[in-house]
RNA sequence: GCGCCCGUGGCGGAAUGGUAGACGCUGCGGACUUAAAAUCCGUUGACCUUAGGUCGUGGGGGUUCAAGUCCCCCCGGGCGCACCA
């Protein structure tokens, strides 16, 4: 009979029972259907955090479901090791990265184990270890061969204090996060990735991944950014030289008033390198930081060249300026200035007073002042384009243009390649040896892999890599004189670019992975994480994969077939009297129901449930929730209540709520008879009525989890377990309604409290254990009722209900319906026009 | 500025165009208890004095026998992108 749920002894119980017998670890079969569901991996920072929880578990109840329909579900885990915060641990502590980051990993996959995850733990590995980033250095070389990856200048943020590169979003109001000093921009040699090269597969692949959140492929293809245009070169007058511009709107020649040239553009220092004035203006332009924030607050500036340029087409002369908001990296670096129709030029032409001529015009006519006019209309003032459509006469011009051997028609992108290289000591080192007289090369086949020295310190600013006594001496492999490593190591997102295949083959120590296993497990059907990568992780992962795949390692063109975007997991915040953030813990309700803190017992000032920060405080600690409540009470309330891609609103009456349920179920089943009774051949009504309710819910839970609905799934099992509840049972017929009940309940609530559901199961006396179950079998036939209660309008009110037998005629139900004295009363004096029947769903009666 | 998403009880949220508010949280009332906690039972959209009715899905219009749901306009909130030529 029902004693005490001892939640602890019983989740450490089963955890332990799965790891022995090895429940989650899987291997390929091909009398199976396969099935990868994965989890975004987490960075080992120490502590899981609710987030993570929230996660796991989305993907914990996919991979126990799939399983349990009979799939051969691949559900691992591992560790995005490398990063920043293990070498700011290390200044900060003294504290050695990998000893860090390995002491970290251990923590967490201790929190990990103890929410119950089905995980097969036999695949996992942290990306930190040479045994992973070795395949790294493989692939970035065989990159290299096939012009991949290659090496440029470019233009960086750089701290002046830690003398390294900072990320975009590093830079806050242009000063370096760490430092606060203004970041300057600076050109560097840096390893790239040629993603650009794969611009238009990425976009075309996007409309096949119709798993994917619409939002997401959205921001992908906005972050790739084609657009069609014309490329064209416009003459300098008195010069060689040509100018090459780049236009998505060629119909507007006509309206042009300037070019302008990037700072960058090889043409600007030749054309006015000997001005006065022009070094300044170059200062000028690159104080400031290259975040778009920064950029987007500078003002336009502009330095005239005193050249005039010229087009065929145009046959007048406008002025050549140099300009700060000309990017160099997209198009051809130069641009024609149309003020009447962009706003940019607009700005430009208004400060330089340069002239403004209207070329396009909607039905009665525009006057610009300040505002450009960038909608549609008939061309004018344009010569042989007069009175055309923009489109036609983008069309014409392009024609010409490349008739005449002016331009052409062409494709541009916003997309840019991808930066690689990192001034940090934890990453994976890029194998390359730079030798004076044989320049850049590949570190050979038999040195590899290139493994970060051990004896590192952090005392100086920069790279310890750079400043490490030894280790970037080495010899050329070609001539054998002395030579240097490079000490730069790849960003981060290396190696989250291509986990997903190694999973597949984690100990492989030859390949990144045996094609005949990435073969069998990829692509990844269920992919899980935040939506805060949806453009940096999720799409250099794309691209990683369509480059193994060109370099024969893989023979997959996307990673990820399905996606699914979690939200973020929010808490009230609490203030003290004095306005300072206090932690959830220290709020507690007093005899009035209102919030006093609970050492000082003065008032606490309530704030929104907002997404949780350490910085307000209104953070929850996993750990002591899963200690508290138990693993399953967790898993239930954050699939509870909120759709997973909405925000979830942790509170503490919700945690408790769940816990109730815990020990509820468990004490109202342990309650019930375990023994199997034999099926009769009939069932009394409420037997039947059990029956329903049983394949009804074993319909819409499978349905709601397919659909990623938990919150509903959930629903569904508490009212499921409200009907098991509420059951006497009174003959054969209902023992065995109420078993069928019990074990499809049971095995149902596995993949939400898997503990609990074992416990169950194997108190019924089950020698098997649930994970081996198979989801509860669906009888169609028992969906049907024999009767239907169905609502009766009145002009569309509903005015009453009744109860039909199952396949009442339209005449019964209109009878009925008409004989109810609620719709006697509505009806009243009035005539009844039509009474509209939808068989098993509503009357409605028509009066008027 | 452009694009996308969302507005339903005190709260989180349900609802193939067909009985709005499933399921839960909170609150309230009761049982049990010396008492409390726990547990159990009942109740919980607003308004009208009850039978019963009226009003209710951000606001306004429309389509329909019937609209939270479809269409148009507006308001409010959130997210993303943004000198990309």
């Amino acid at each position: 009979m029902s004693e005490r749920y001892n939640i602890r002894e019983t989740e450490t119980l089963w955890r332990k029972r799965w790891d022995e017998s090895g429940a989650f670890n899987v291997k390929e079969d091909n009398a199976k259907q396969k099935y990868y569901v994965l989890e975004m991996f987490p960075y080992p920072s120490g502590r899981i955090h609710v987030g993570h929880v929230r996660n796991y578990t989305l993907g914990d109840v996919v991979a126990r479901y799939k399983t349990a329909k009979g799939f051969n579900v691949l559900h691992p885990m591992g560790w995005d090791a490398f990063g920043l915060p293990a070498e700011n641990a290390a200044i900060e502590r003294g504290e050695h990265p990998a000893k860090w980051t390995l002491a970290n990993i251990e923590s967490m996959r201790a929190q990990l184990q103890s929410m119950g995850l089905s995980i097969d733990w036999s695949r996992e590995f942290a990306t930190c270890t040479p045994e992973y980033y070795r395949h790294e250095q493989r692939m970035f070389l065989k990159f290299l061969e096939k012009g991949i990856a290659y090496r440029k200048e470019s233009m960086v943020n750089w701290d002046p204090v830690d003398h390294t590169v900072l990320a975009n979003e590093q830079v806050i109001d242009g000063c370096g996060w760490r430092t606060g000093a203004p970041v300057e921009r600076r050109k560097l040699n840096q390893w790239f990735l040629k993603i650009t090269d794969y611009a238009d597969e990425l976009l075309e692949c996007l409309e096949k991944l119709d798993r994917w959140p619409e939002k997401v492929r959205l921001m992908q293809s906005n972050w790739i950014g084609k657009s069609q245009g014309l490329q064209f070169k416009w003459s300098i007058t008195g010069r060689d030289e040509q100018i090459e511009v780049f236009t998505t709107r060629p119909d507007t020649l006509f309206g042009a008033s300037f070019v302008a040239l990037s700072p960058d553009h090889p043409l600007a220092a030749k054309l006015a390198g000997d001005k006065d004035g022009f070094a300044a203006f170059i200062k000028q332009c690159q104080a400031g930081g290259t975040s778009e924030a920064a950029i987007e607050q500078a003002e336009k500036i502009g330095f005239d060249t005193g050249y005039k340029a010229t087009h065929p087409l145009l046959g007048r002369e406008v002025p050549v300026y140099i300009a700060n908001f000309i990017l160099m990296d997209y198009g051809t670096g130069a641009i024609f200035g149309v003020p009447a129709h962009d706003q940019r030029d607009l700005d430009f032409a208004n400060k330089y007073a340069l002239s403004v001529r209207p070329v396009v015009l909607p039905e009665g006519g525009i006057e610009i002042t300040k505002e450009a006019y960038s909608g549609p209309g008939k061309l004018a003032n344009s010569e042989f384009l007069d009175g055309l459509e923009v489109e036609t006469a983008k069309a014409e011009i392009i024609r010409r243009c490349e008739e005449n051997n002016t331009g052409f028609g062409t494709t541009q992108f916003r997309l840019r390649d991808w930066g690689i290289s990192r001034q940090r000591y934890w990453g994976c080192p890029i194998p390359i040896i730079y030798c004076d007289s044989c320049g850049a090369l590949p570190v050979p086949e038999d040195q590899l892999p290139v493994t970060l020295p051990e004896d590192i310190s952090f005392d100086k600013p920069g790279n310890p890599l750079e400043h490490h006594p030894t280790w970037k001496n080495t010899n050329c492999p070609k001539c054998s004189k002395p030579a240097r490593r490079e000490t730069d190591t790849f960003d981060t997102f290396f190696e989250s670019s291509w986990y997903q295949f190694r999973y597949c083959d984690p100990k492989n120590e030859v390949l990144p992975a045996d094609k005949a296993k990435t073969n069998y497990w990829m692509p990844v059907e269920q992919y899980i994480g935040g939506v805060e990568h949806a453009v940096l992780h999720l799409l250099y992962a794309r691209f990683f994969t369509k480059a193994m795949r060109d370099c024969g390692f893989v023979d997959c063109d996307e990673p990820f077939l399905g996606l699914f975007t979690q939200g973020m997991v929010t808490h009230e915040t609490y203030q003290d009297e004095n306005g300072k953030w206090i932690y959830p813990t220290e709020a507690v309700k007093n005899e009035q129901g209102q919030y006093v803190h609970t050492e000082t017992g003065k008032p606490v000032k309530i704030g929104p449930s907002i997404k949780m920060s350490k910085s307000k405080k209104n953070v929850i600690d996993p750990e002591e929730i899963l200690n508290t409540y138990g693993a399953d009470a967790a898993r239930l309330f954050i699939l509870s209540d909120s759709p997973p891609e909405r925000d979830l609103e942790w509170t503490e009456s919700g945690i408790e709520g769940a816990w109730r349920f815990v020990n509820k179920v468990h004490s109202v089943i342990s309650a019930l008879d375990a023994a199997t009774p034999a099926k009769p051949d009939k069932f009394s009504s409420q037997a039947q009525d059990l029956r329903r309710l049983t394949h009804k819910t074993i319909k819409a839970v499978g349905e709601d989890i397919e659909a990623f609905a938990m919150n509903k799934a959930v629903a569904r099992l508490r009212e499921f377990f409200n009907g098991i509840n509420a059951f006497h049972t009174e003959d054969d017929g209902d023992a065995f309604a109420l078993h069928e009940a019990a074990e499809a309940f049971i095995t149902m609530i596995n993949p939400v409290m898997p503990h609990l559901a074992e416990q169950l199961w194997a108190q019924r006396g089950h020698k098997t254990m649930l994970v081996e179950q198979p989801w509860p079998p669906l009888d169609e036939t028992l969906l049907v009722a024999d009767t239907v209660t169905i609502g009766v309008q009145v002009n569309g009110k509903v005015r009453a209900t009744i109860t039909l037998p199952a396949g009442a005629s339209q005449k019964e139900a209109e009878e009925k319906a008409l004989a109810e004295e609620g719709v006697q009363r509505a009806i009243g004096e009035q005539q009844v026009r039509k009474v509209i029947v939808v068989p098993g769903r509503i009357v409605n009666v028509v009066v008027g």
